[in-house]
DNA sequence: GTCGAAACTTGATAAATGTCATGCTCTTTC
DNA sequence: GAAAGAGCATGACATTTATCAAGTTTCGAC
């Protein structure tokens, strides 16, 4: 069971759907707001959801499916993506436990981007109907999803950011500093990382080419900066490579 | 009095607080989000708002402002920067009529925008907390705020991918094309636009120079695609135009 | 374990865009 | 309506990053 600190819970699996009453929410939706963020209501603790795996290489989804659900990433690890019409495609976001995904598609009815695992993943999908039902009743639940939306679009605000106006080095530097950050907030190394992603997909993240990312980790590790063996990444100096990223927002 | 389309009105202004009752309002969302967009409930037709003027070069908002309201666009135009620590800004969008800001500060509870005023305006200003509030009973309202999010996030992608993966030319041009398409929905002239920011803020939207805006539009009127009078900008082929933005989703 | 494909690295070169400097043209303000 | 400042255009040149072409390594399937 999780307790997402957002006064209620992801559920068991399997586990029944109740009818949800919750007299208090409201009031701790805004207690949550002000800081108090561990505010937690008795009803309901439990919001339906399907399990289900993704092989790595797999689609979660594709642009223009119906949109009908979120997923919250469980385990494992994904990429997302937009394809412009003649093909070519950008990165938006690297996802993993705790995140949510699809909620672009909230807007149209349709999803507008692609969602591909990168390892062998698990997500728990979410209906929208049972959110929306929900909602009428829960406002720490409604307060959550409006939260996971602007969060979101603080991301990609960031990413824009980066893309309009860093330069390659920097941005490398903001994507490990990014990466290793999110690492840390889920108790692992802030240190080393085993990227999950090619060159080539940090790259269309970032904005630049495959041959750019790899050049820059050679530069990186030549100054002592990282330690790079193909996919496995340490970091020797954070200081230096924090410094770099300092100008920047979260990606991830 | 605007109708939304989204089964409730913006209020008209001073008009008082009412106690919102719509037993009604979950199948009109339901319905809304199934393409009948244009379910109305009977109750709230109205949300509180305070009205706000804001001067050419003012701001409506700050970066690090503590969030309490979003700002529907009255009259007006403004854009929306994110700054880096250093200084550098990004341009992350451009508003005007019937445009909401400031969905990124529910992500905190702090703006993460400036937003400054391109010329005279007026917006209503939303309260959060009757957002809320009201949100209890009005699944339409709801549902709107929500889609409204998820909207700036498809919009925001999509610059991502301008900003990641266009050429300079292709950007100018979908930046054309969408203003012109946003002016169109708005019934205003399809190929006549008086620009209300500098060749700065249009390169700084865009992820390039305001020198290369410059050559860009003048490449594009030597080609006899625009004819460009300071910011006053008449499009004679917007097939041309369409065709090299064609890759790319709505920027506004 | 071997084979084949995909991923990665690296160098040489090209192209796109940025930078800098300057002069012009608007617009705003007194 | 003149002066000052901001915005804009344009040329020359610099720089960054992309492109192209091999060659090498790694990984996954069998």
């Amino acid at each position: 069971m999780i307790n997402n600190n957002f006064g209620f819970r992801f559920p068991k699996l399997d586990s029944d759907v109740k009818s949800p009453t919750c007299s208090a929410c409201q009031l701790k939706a805004r207690n949550a707001m002000d800081g108090e963020g561990s505010a937690q209501c008795g009803y309901p603790e439990q919001v339906v959801t399907t399990r289900r795996r993704v092989k790595r290489g797999a689609m979660l989804y594709n642009g223009g499916d119906k949109f009908s659900a979120l997923f919250y990433v469980r385990t494992g690890f994904f990429k997302t993506c937009v394809s412009a019409k003649d093909g070519r495609e950008q990165v938006t976001g690297f996802h993993m436990l705790g995140d949510i995904l699809g909620v672009d598609g909230i807007s149209s009815g349709q999803l507008t981007t692609d969602a591909v695992a990168l390892e062998d993943s698990e997500v728990w999908s979410v209906s929208f109907d049972l959110i929306e039902q929900y909602s009428n009743e829960c406002a720490s639940l409604r307060f959550y999803y409006l939260k996971t939306l602007s969060n979101e679009v603080v991301r990609l605000q960031n990413l824009a950011l980066l893309l309009g106006s860093l330069r390659s080095e920097e941005r490398v530097a903001v994507f490990l500093i990014n990466l290793l950050d999110k690492l840390k907030s889920r108790g692992l190394s802030q240190s080393e990382v085993l990227l999950r992603m090619s060159r080539a997909e940090i790259g269309s993240f970032l904005g630049i080419r495959e041959e750019t990312v790899s050049r820059l980790l050679r530069l990186f590790s030549e100054k002592r900066i990282l330690q790079v063996d193909n996919r496995h990444i340490r970091v020797l100096d954070s200081g230096v490579l924090r410094n770099m990223a300092e100008s920047q927002g979260a990606l991830h």
